[in-house]
DNA sequence: GGTGAAGTTCAAGAGGTCTTGAACTATATG
DNA sequence: CATATAGTTCAAGACCTCTTGAACTTCACC
């Protein structure tokens, strides 16, 4: 949540080599800042835009002169993207490089890798938060009312849990609903 | 999602000055990492958890104390917080210094200001969108199927909108029903 | 109104994360 | 097998946010 007070214009015009039209700049940042919102990088949601609109499969080569980006961070965000499964990697018929055609929304590796960091974030939380009930506890000169709140606060992690939980439901079901016809070759080209 | 693989004792003992108990420290901090995990600072979730906790007002030098935070931290913290009205700022009887108490549980400020926070941020975005879709249609030699992908695209930012929408409702319904007694009173006080 | 303590502000700096670019490895082709 | 091109890795540094601390303002009390 840094980024929403950027000029549209200056996003647009600014960013690329230059070769990139303005309603695909435009859209490309657009995205950009959404996946930015969900706490991935920046430059995650761009490249993956670009594949997307481009509606075939583009070299890395590609990729680094129209979003402005250089060898080594193009090599990485593609890794990321593949590894979530957003992305594909083909070989080409000519070519000797690999190409990357995007197929799948977004919103599926949100919630994926969401209900990863939430499952291992949560966890360890609530370990803290019972550890401090223990010593609360034993330490035996703590004010009743203090324990109490001590109980409340644990709560928090508890709350937390269910409001993702609900917002991965949500995202869920959208996607389900939506691009069910695009999920079902990722899915089976997974693990 | 910075820290999730900070070491639980280290957390505990390094960070105050030294005089908090440890399961107090263990439960600040706790605190501290579930408010960042909300786009929030640590710190700001460590103030309150503390004040919280304390279960009375304390003065300005005394969290500065308690959390080895600066004296100009410890200002801006405390106006955060209550500008959303999770603390209550209280004149002491026999003190000149201001005392600061904290009544409201903290999930009320995250589903505020993440509410505020999301509608600023994707009105911008659909926006952006729809100024792609525009100049797309207008440029004429986009193939059919890319303007679909852009379509879709565009969901992106409804999609989002609607998952925050969901969390944000949860989020309300457990503070609601955990918490209404505390409530009223800030709810009055505040504006 | 003067005094001292509390509170606020903000430029400079600390602390993190992300990107770069050069060295290195892998791969296709003649 | 040699060569060229693609792809990967990671230390150095760019970048950006948060904290600090000193100067400044406010406030209560005498």
């Amino acid at each position: 949540m840094k980024g929403y007070l950027w000029p549209a214009e200056a996003a647009a015009t600014e960013t690329a080599g230059g070769t990139l039209p303005r309603w695909e700049a435009i859209a490309v940042e657009a995205v950009g800042n959404v996946i930015e919102f969900w706490g991935f990088k920046r430059n995650q949601g761009r490249v993956w835009a670009l594949l997307y609109l481009r509606d075939q499969a583009l070299s890395a080569g590609e990729i680094e002169r129209e979003l402005g980006l250089s060898k080594g961070a193009v090599s990485m965000l593609l890794r990321d993207l593949e590894r979530w499964g957003v992305i594909e990697r083909v070989r080409s018929p000519g070519e000797a490089a690999w190409h990357y055609g995007a197929e799948t929304d977004l919103m599926k590796m949100v919630s994926l890798v969401l209900e990863q960091r939430e499952a291992a974030f949560l966890a360890r939380i609530r370990e803290d938060f019972s550890e401090a009930q223990r010593l609360a506890h034993a330490a035996g000169d703590v004010a009743k009312a203090r324990l109490e709140r001590l109980d409340r606060m644990a709560t928090l992690a508890e709350q937390t849990d269910r409001a993702v939980r609900a917002f991965l439901k949500t995202a869920r079901l959208d996607v389900g609903g939506m691009f069910s016809a695009l999920r079902e070759r990722v899915a089976a080209r997974r693990s």
